[in-house]
DNA sequence: CGACGGGACGC
DNA sequence: CGACGGGACGC
């Protein structure tokens, strides 16, 4: 499946890779058309409309604003008739999210009635509401790097709106960060947007509400209805500035955030790490036929390059191909056709106003047990690019090298060899630096889509700490169908995951005994995971398959070459 | 005017 | 030796 478009991963399934699934292990009947219903979340309608609107007219209406899954006008059992209730199911968060703030007061057809749009809660949970439900649309629950501040927070998720409030959780005596915060925007379709765009490091999910402080106390006082029925009125007149419209015109809707613009077809803005400079993005964008112009800025943050291409088309295509594209591994980039509203902000263009802050380079577990102490061992020299760079730093270098794994990657997609920007020595794909990797490496490969079936795991010990994380996903994924790789937090061993068995065979086999970047690797077959609610009640007492138990992993104690 | 039908594990 | 990421908000 993976052709050579598929290199450039553009798969939505990457985004969609929640695991609801968590507390599902009740299993029963009806769980298949609910999770059907809010997968992804919040992505469907329920809306009030006349009893004479046709299923037509919504459609008409609805389906600028995504792609509609299932549209369905509630109807009399007996006499077919309209009940003035319809739901529409799109197939993104952010559709809905759209849609509802668009549509709803809107009229359709000859229609007396606004419309009353609203995000359907879940099936079992009809109409009943909580206090203060409207905080499940707009607030996001993230997870954070433990040194991450909030500060980079809010730099990070500013550029999908206005930020009403976000926070890390801390611990009220250590102040330490607990590894997760929240975000709240005071938009519904911003809080959407961010869900779906942000850093998938941040896994975010839409956060519960969190229960209101005077909820039994008053309510017995007063004897009054503050009951769990009052702000059954939903978010709306809170979060729509314009007041309700006439009827509906079919013209782009606007962007929430900015003032006032439209999307111009041709230009892209490409938010990317602020690594990247402008003749890498200039070529990343020539990549894909039809680039005019590429003008990159940054600030401390991120990078932010606006692009145009020569046809609306050209441009929806690299937009395709590139949105959510790991470049350089580990930082997907954000692309979104460009607002052209020259009216707006100076400098750091419409996409917010980052402050200054830590750079997170890499994110995820394998970074941070190794503090900064990242960086090459001196006996093998540095890698790569960061020759001859004294003064560089181990997070610069870093940096340098995944940079320079990415370029070379894309030359090869690219069919390119030798191209100008290559540092390595590589010319027919393959690849040997002995001070990157002791072994010849095959050329990198696109990763399998996150979410596909694990059909077999390794187990990777590496001493005498890992390497960066960047350097063991470019060397695993070089065998192909690399899912992911990851090492447990404070410790020298993790997982990688492939979806071929081939692929983890071969790099197993290749990979054994090899040096990344000076740490010697063990790379065994994984031992099946221990369900984790498995009370060891079981007669057989322990872990469940004996039959893979033993790997042997001699030959080890005495490598070829270094003592 | 305020909350849930129809079809269905299978190329 | 080296075995399974990280998760709900002031107690």
């Amino acid at each position: 499946m993976h052709e050579r478009g598929g290199r450039i991963m553009a798969d939505k399934r990457r985004y969609y890779h929640d695991k609801e699934g968590a507390n599902s292990t009740a299993s029963d009947t009806s769980r298949h058309s609910a999770q059907r219903d809010d997968e992804p979340p919040n992505s469907r309608l329920f809306l009030l409309c006349g009893r004479n609107v046709t299923e037509e007219e919504l459609r008409e209406s609805f389906e600028q604003f995504g792609e509609i899954k299932e549209l369905w006008i509630v109807k009399e059992k007996d006499s077919g008739q309209s009940r003035g209730i319809a739901y529409i199911k799109y197939s993104k968060t952010s559709e809905a999210a759209v849609a509802m703030e668009e549509m709803n007061g809107k009229f359709i057809g000859n229609n007396a009635k606004a419309l009353k749009v609203m995000i359907a809660s879940g099936r079992e949970q009809g109409s009943k509401r909580e206090t203060n439900e409207t905080e499940r649309l707009l607030r996001l629950f993230i997870i954070v790097s433990r040194q991450s501040s909030e500060t980079e927070i809010r730099d990070h998720f500013s550029q999908f709106g206005d930020i009403e409030h976000c926070n890390i959780v801390k611990d009220r005596n250590t102040k330490e960060s607990k590894g997760f915060g929240y975000v709240k925007y005071f938009r519904i379709s911003h809080a959407a947007k961010a869900y779906e765009g942000c850093d998938r490091t941040y896994k975010p999910k839409f956060a519960d509400p969190r229960p209101s402080k005077q909820e039994d106390r008053y309510s017995s006082a007063h004897g009054s209805t503050t009951g769990t029925y009052d702000m059954a009125e939903y978010p709306m007149e809170h979060h729509f500035q314009q007041p309700m419209m006439n009827h509906v015109h079919h013209n782009q809707h606007q962007h929430p955030h900015t003032i006032t613009h439209m999307e111009s077809p041709s230009r892209l803005t490409i938010i990317a790490h602020r690594s990247l400079n402008q003749d890498q993005l200039w070529r990343l964008c020539d990549f894909f036929p039809g680039l005019d112009y590429c003008n990159v800025r940054h600030d401390q943050k991120q990078c932010y390059a606006t692009v145009v291409y020569n046809s609306a088309q050209a441009a929806a295509h690299a937009k395709e191909k590139l949105h959510g594209f790991e470049y350089p591994p580990g930082h997907r980039l954000i692309v979104r056709f460009d607002a052209s509203d020259s009216s707006s902000r100076s400098g750091s263009g419409l996409l917010g106003t980052p402050q200054s802050g830590a750079v997170r380079y890499i994110t995820g577990s394998g970074m941070n047990g190794s503090g900064g102490h990242s960086g090459a061992p001196s006996a093998l020299g540095p890698p790569l690019v960061a020759r001859g760079g004294a003064n560089m730093t181990p997070d610069l270098a870093v940096l340098a090298e995944t940079i320079a794994q990415a370029t070379s990657m894309f030359n090869q997609a690219a069919g390119l060899t030798g191209a100008p920007i290559s540092h390595s020595h590589s010319q027919s794909g393959e690849s040997y630096d002995p001070s990157y990797c002791s072994v010849k490496l095959p050329s990198p490969q696109p990763l399998a889509p996150i979410d596909s079936p694990v059909l077999e795991r390794l187990f990777v010990v590496c001493q005498p700490r890992p390497p960066p994380l960047y350097a063991l996903k470019d060397v695993f994924g070089r065998f192909g169908n690399l899912i992911d790789i990851f090492m447990l937090s404070g410790k020298n061993h993790g997982y990688a995951k492939y979806a071929t068995k081939g692929s983890a065979d071969e790099a197993r086999m290749v990979l054994h005994g090899q040096e990344v970047l000076g740490m010697r690797l063990k790379v065994l077959p994984a031992e099946p995971q221990e369900p984790k609610g498995s009370l060891s009640t079981s007669p057989s007492g322990g872990p469940v398959d004996p039959k893979c138990k033993r790997p042997k992993m001699e030959l080890l104690e005495d490598p070829p070459g270094v003592h």
